[in-house]
DNA sequence: CTGGTATTAGTACCAAGTGCTAAAAAAACT
DNA sequence: AGTTTTTTTAGCACTTGGTACTAATACCAG
């Protein structure tokens, strides 16, 4: 199993980047060398030490929940909002989001992102989609930054519907557009259960 | 600040919760007691040690990650597929999907489910959602078990166009459908970039 | 054989605890 | 007040998963 130096290092990192919970003890007698060892290679590779490594883990998602939390789980950043008017939010699309085969942002990513600032928009404890047309005007792609606004285009009060336009752009581009038709309870603070 | 054992408590676990990162000797400055009272509250109140609070955090984010990586590919697990044909594929909602106040799922995943089939039943190196058409009929809560199943519906094969109706159920109950119009490269192997 | 790199060993020390015992202090009865 | 009970504090040994540092080997090349 013995390999060169940097081969080792190689995998070591290779190794905590898959599975950070790992320890030098475990790391030593996976790879038949001593603690020690190990370590010299966490100090050349500045990898940090096992807690270190899972409080940075744990901090980003600390952050990731902290920002959707409150935000009330909307997919991509909202940047702006002004209920039941408009409301705008931003999503840079990563490699996660993509077709590995193309680069191009998978059509749900952008669907969510709409229709969560769709239910963000709403003035009200909450909101459910009951319809949705959407078109996928122009492919989006890693890196792009997406600028999403939702704008309300009317509202029904007997029915409890409101109807809100979805555009996104990327550069000044539309690259998606929607409509969407919203169920909501009407009053805040109403405890009404959604028609089931 | 000295309040009775049970509001000290009280707060302590509130403390915590909003800042898993904390240690007891910050905890007992800011509450005035010694550490020994923290350690005797934590251990009443059976709130871990802040490096397990911590690996805690760490795990779920990273259970979230390895969750979202495959959740990129199919949204669902296909369990049967005749290409160009049918696909069927199962969801099962669970609290992360559903909205916190009234446990229904956020629109998004059902979505997600239906477009990650409707691409997946095309035969073709890669497909891309070009337009949409969905109803959500139905709340899905957590805990369902939603069964989608995808049919091509037709074909344009001048403008590389499939047409697929979508039918997501929960116990036999129709929950969302669905109509995708989808864009592809015909030939597989092909490079064409899709219309930019 | 002599250097230099690589590896291993060993010691002291740290943070943030657990577990346990024991003693004060405060609160609650009777 | 006197006693019992609860609550709080203190102290010590021990644990994990390390860091920092020193020193000894091992190995490989010229």
């Amino acid at each position: 199993m013995k390999r060169t130096k940097k081969e080792r290092q190689r995998l070591l990192t290779e190794t905590i980047e898959d599975n950070p919970f790992v320890t030098d003890e475990q790391l030593a007698s996976q790879f038949g060398v001593s603690v020690q060892t190990i370590r010299l290679d966490r100090m050349e590779l500045s990898i940090p030490e096992l807690r270190e490594r899972i409080k940075g883990v744990a901090a980003q998602n600390y952050e990731n929940e902290v920002k959707s939390l409150p935000l009330d789980e909307v997919i991509g950043e909202i940047i702006d909002i002004e209920l039941d008017q408009r409301a705008l939010s931003i999503f840079d699309v990563k490699e996660e989001h993509v077709f590995q085969r193309n680069g191009i942002a998978r059509g749900h990513h952008l669907f969510a992102q709409a229709n969560s600032l769709a239910v963000a928009v709403i003035n009200d404890e909450l909101a459910l989609t009951v319809k949705s047309n959407v078109v996928f005007v122009k492919p989006v792609k890693a890196g792009d930054r997406v600028i999403t606004k939702a704008t309300v285009r009317g509202k029904n009060s007997e029915k409890n519907r409101t109807y809100i336009e979805v555009v996104s752009t990327v550069n000044n581009e539309t690259v998606f557009k929607g409509e969407f038709e919203m169920y909501h309870t009407k009053g805040s603070g109403d405890n009404h259960e959604a028609s089931n």
